[in-house]
DNA sequence: AAGTGGTCTAGACCACGCG
DNA sequence: GCGTGGTCTAGACCACTTT
């Protein structure tokens, strides 16, 4: 016989099956998926192959297991560095407002973005916008953003998924963030950053440089933070 | 039957037993472990179990796996945040040199520490050191570290393995660190600081507080670290 | 008692690296 | 060709939660 054969491994098929049923709310945060041997049997397998495709939906944060309960879907807010897949907000402990400054629109790439561009990014033009984050009505953080148009359609800010980048990109593009790329400086606060976050130019001001991976080849997210920590110091958590 | 029964899970047993010839240098960094069949006949046991078992060790990033080949024991340096397991130099590209400023002494616990102390650390005394790393022959990060003398014993700077706090509780005492909490600000330099980092008073510092979190009980690693970022910004990344 | 996830057994076949 | 790790099957028994 020939048969389609091994490439597609199962427990991916199983993995990506119910990722997406996730990502689309057909599975909904707090519901429990259906059990180990109702999996097993849908898709004519074994408990051995259908655990490992929840623990790597486990590892991703997107479910959560209760013994002799079931496997519930979570909110997916793993801490991963400094910011965590949600966005700004969950690394932080208060409420925050976040106010569109300037809508996205398509520009030359910034030459202060601080990793370099692939060349199909310098090829392609670039999304760009910015945001300022409150918390207490004052404004803590000044964040710009960059991503390149050829490798995701022009998003408006009032698309946002309550308001937020990250979950417009996992559920209306399933597009999952694999990890970052960090660059943190302290350095005095310019004339600009300084009236955006209404402080004294000069201030002592953190500063991020993030890329973002994604799971969608090809494109990356850019951006740049100037962070007033003298009220909210940043944190951050990891394990293992 | 009576019998010892369940409670201690086979592939922790298989775990431990490996984590902790390699800690203690029985399993060489570049060696291979036995295989996969061969640990199987040692235990009595499966591959099922023996990989379960494996697999713990490559994520927590003792081994790295070799298909057709075996799995090799590796430098345990994963990135884990702002800084690495194997301490401050995992985290930035250039040759670092450290200076032990403050030799281990102990101290009453200072108030400066950004956690809060548990009540067994309080009540114990408290071990001390200051260390700057200098990059180029200038300092660039001034660390100040704590421990709870009840929870490790006193080490001397010249018992470090490498020169390396993180290397000595590894190798020598078979502790691990399971994660960290950080704060991070941006503020501007004391006279002490701009002193030992040979700035100017007021210039911008990054101040990281750290607790690091250990496979001992009741062991906490507590960090102050002021770094001038101007000239070597921190770098970080992450994945999944 | 029934159903769930957690651990484990005893195999099988495949893909990769090397001699 | 042989040994290695990678995937998978078809069960078993246990611990936990719920009815």
């Amino acid at each position: 016989m020939k048969s389609e054969k091994t490439t597609t491994k199962k427990y991916l098929t199983i993995q990506d099956y119910i990722k997406k049923r996730i990502q689309t709310g057909k599975f909904p945060v707090g519901s429990y998926l259906p059990s180990e041997n109702e999996i097993c049997n849908r898709f004519k397998t074994t408990r051995t192959t259908v655990r490992r495709a929840l623990d790597e939906l486990l590892k991703e944060g997107f479910i959560e297991k209760e013994h002799g309960r079931g496997s519930k879907v979570i909110e997916r807010g793993n801490s991963l560095g400094l910011l965590t897949v949600k966005g700004f907000s969950g690394s932080i402990d208060y409420e925050v407002q976040t106010i569109v400054t300037t809508h996205p629109k398509i520009i030359k790439w910034d030459p202060v973005i601080a990793f370099p561009l692939t060349n199909d990014e310098k090829k392609s033009q670039c999304v760009y916008f910015q945001r300022v984050r409150n918390i207490n009505n004052l404004p803590v953080v000044l964040e710009n953003n960059w991503y390149s148009l050829d490798a995701l359609q022009f998003i408006k800010a009032d698309e946002f998924v309550e308001g937020s980048f990250f979950k417009t990109l996992s559920q209306k593009h399933l597009i999952e963030i694999m990890g970052a790329d960090q660059e943190l400086r302290s350095i005095p606060a310019s004339k600009e950053v300084a009236k955006k976050l209404q402080i004294k130019i000069g201030n002592p001001i953190l500063h991020i440089s993030v890329r973002f991976r994604t799971s969608k080849p090809g494109l990356n997210l850019y951006g740049d933070l100037y962070c007033n920590t003298t009220e909210y110091p940043i944190r951050n958590s990891f394990f293992l």
